[in-house]
DNA sequence: ATAATAAAAGACAATTTTATCTTTTATTAT
DNA sequence: ATAATAAAAGATAAAATTGTCTTTTATTAT
């Protein structure tokens, strides 16, 4: 469905949700072993995480790291996807016409814009900090491999 | 969703499904202008979906070009997926762990459940020839631009 | 047989995605 | 002030995907 670096990102996200807090940051060795990704290249997805959208924050420095406000932690997972710029995956053709839409529907779109309208709203239901708390209640799990 | 690759599997065999016979087969030039796409590397992918999965058949020569059998235009959408080996796309994790289960899900895995099913099933029933009839009587569209 | 046609096959190139490594900057504690 | 820490930034590289171009092979019609 989504790229690595997405999956990477939504990962790391719900990671920090779960343990990140003002006063107790997290550092990216820890995060890219939690959830199974390369350290390097999990830095680079933290840092549009904290540019673009500003839904995780850092500090650099002795006990620096990443944390999440308890505002983002609220947001609809979704919004980790547009600050990833994959947001516009969920709305796409599946026949991969240039776009989705009623005036020049593939034949697919009647029967697959019911399930798309469902993958939207999931994305957009279900927050952060809904999932992270799932995660920790021990009952589903995060890690790659 | 799927890749650049498939998309332009689907979109082909869709296109020969409506156009191809066995007595009139259509040539690649036809075909990826029909649909948008560049026209080597969409004779490429023609070859995997002649080679391995014999989703569609090909003559060399004049008067040659693609086709399909009737058999094989009432297979499944899915199958066209198969042949281009993303099928399994359709049953992945939505957050990007090594594999969606109901043993270690991930905390999308229950809502997303309900979403995939519906996802596999309508690759799993619609057919070829339905959608290419579709297209046919002209309510629904396939060219990418 | 020969020429023409069209896909198959192969070589290669561009682009995008993913990944690694090094240097710099900011912050903290001594 | 200095050393230690950790993210940010930058450079580079590997891998995968997408795309183009040329040559070969198979088939048809003359
Ligand atoms: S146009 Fe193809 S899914 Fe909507
Ligand atoms: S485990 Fe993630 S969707 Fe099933």
């Amino acid at each position: 469905m989504f790229s690595k670096s997405t999956g990477y990102a939504l990962r790391a996200t719900l990671y920090i949700a779960q343990k990140g807090t003002e006063d107790h940051k997290i550092g990216i060795d820890d995060i890219s072993k939690a959830i199974g990704s390369p350290r390097s290249f999990t830095a680079k997805i933290l840092q549009l995480l904290t540019k673009n959208n500003k839904i995780i924050h850092s500090t650099t420095g002795p006990h620096g790291g990443f944390y999440m406000t308890e505002k983002a932690k609220n947001l609809p997972v979704r919004a980790i996807l547009q600050a990833m710029g994959e947001d516009g995956l969920l709305d796409r053709c599946i026949l991969g016409l240039a776009e989705c839409s009623e005036k020049r529907p593939c034949p697919m779109h009647s029967k697959y814009k019911i399930i798309k309208t469902q993958l939207i709203g999931l994305f957009e239901t279900e927050t952060i900090n809904q999932l992270a708390s799932d995660i920790q209640s021990g009952k589903v799990f995060m890690k790659l491999k």
